[in-house]
DNA sequence: AATTAAATTTAGACAAATCTAAAAATAATT
DNA sequence: AATTATTTTTAGATTTGTCTAAATTTAATT
């Protein structure tokens, strides 16, 4: 038997997290990312914990076993595979398409996913410029920095954001700071963190906040 | 709110069997078709009517209201196209589409179905010869009678079927009865309903049982 | 028409996933 | 170290969809 639609969001949400300190995520960073509270988290770390998907102390934390990471990773392919599928076939816009990925990547079928990754000639990353893990689950890396960190003159091209809230990729999207975008540094304020920059001969004003979720891969 | 992933079910289950008698759909006929108890189907009839999707009286059954016959054309509509993809876009086989389709059919975007619409060149039939709904709720019609009806000598092409289950596929797979073959009758035997065809210069023999649910357009 | 059979509904219970409020454990501060 | 604050867990209730068994209604038979 599989896992439910809610275990699997579990997962994805404790692999997404898992990139901090020790690898130990909390029960408040879960219910933070999966908008839930506190106590229904506890309650399905027991459940996860009992058919060993992940490690779980009370009052320490969690994290996945290595079964529970097969599992994550593998969601974390087809959430990406249907990504490059819907921009890529169907010609949406790349601020559209998280929402939609996010059911797409419950459905069931092995056969499914290996022909949707032929199809799509094998990406490695996708609209967003997150590696899509492979079958076995390793990723390609590609040498990548935050915008924030760019000094003046320095150039380079957009490949990704950090985040994936439909409302952040717009707002980008009407800047112009798509995937694939050349882009150089006028002006990089180390104190007030403000930077002005150039896109398609357009001068841009953006916060560290946002300059920080924006990667580029230097020229 | 859109509905759940059951209620869904349900709803398509009552207008796959509102073909019979007089439109009236009977609790152990849903039950049946959705291999749950009578009790659950009692339950969600009430649940249905209460938000107007169906029409439902005790003890005498239930038809959909045009809100509800809407719901579950859309649905019908999201499974047909994407099994289209599935056969004709990934190279999936007739007979293995089905199960995924049932999954990707909740998928919930309007914008997502018109661009897969638009991708497969507006398809007017599923891979078992079943029409597809447009956007508006409307089937396209084609000229067919079952198998068995045929007479010694006719001829026809397959164009589908009547069964989903997997194993009847499969069956007819195998003996190389797929949507697109030419078939002609060499005798139909009217007491023991016993049918002997030619498909690809090779003879065949069917029970009528099977024979009736096999689609043919006449030449 | 009375009785039997079949279909349908009600009653009560259960599992999954969630919630709020209160209790317990850990971390931070004075 | 003692106190306060934060985090996490427990306790108990709720919703959705399901089940079995019993009661009721409708249909079929004798």
């Amino acid at each position: 038997m599989g896992l439910s639609y809610v275990e699997e969001n579990y997962l994805k949400a404790i692999l997404k997290l898992s990139g901090v300190p020790d690898g130990l995520v909390s029960t408040n960073a879960i219910a933070a990312q999966l908008s839930t509270s506190a106590a229904s988290v506890t309650d399905m770390l027991k459940k996860l914990s009992d058919k060993d998907l992940i490690a779980y102390q009370r009052y320490k934390g969690a994290s996945l076993t290595n079964a529970g990471q097969r599992i994550a990773t593998h969601l974390v392919r087809k959430h990406r595979l249907w990504e490059v599928f819907l921009v890529q076939t169907l010609g949406m816009t790349w601020d559209e398409v998280h929402d939609i990925a996010e059911q797409l990547e419950h459905i069931q079928s092995d056969s499914l996913i290996d022909r949707l990754d032929t199809f799509l000639e094998y990406p490695k990353f996708d609209p967003h410029g997150d590696p899509i893990p492979n079958a076995e689950g390793k990723y390609s890396v590609r040498a990548q920095v935050p915008l924030s960190k760019l000094t003046e003159g320095q150039q380079g091209i957009v490949i990704g954001v950090r985040e994936d809230e439909t409302a952040f990729l717009k707002h980008l999207s009407e800047k112009g700071l798509t995937p694939g975008k050349m882009i150089r540094m006028l002006t990089n304020d180390a104190y007030d963190h403000t930077i002005r920059l150039v896109v398609d001969d357009k001068e841009l004003n953006l916060s560290g906040q946002v300059a920080s979720n924006i990667m580029i891969k230097l020229k």
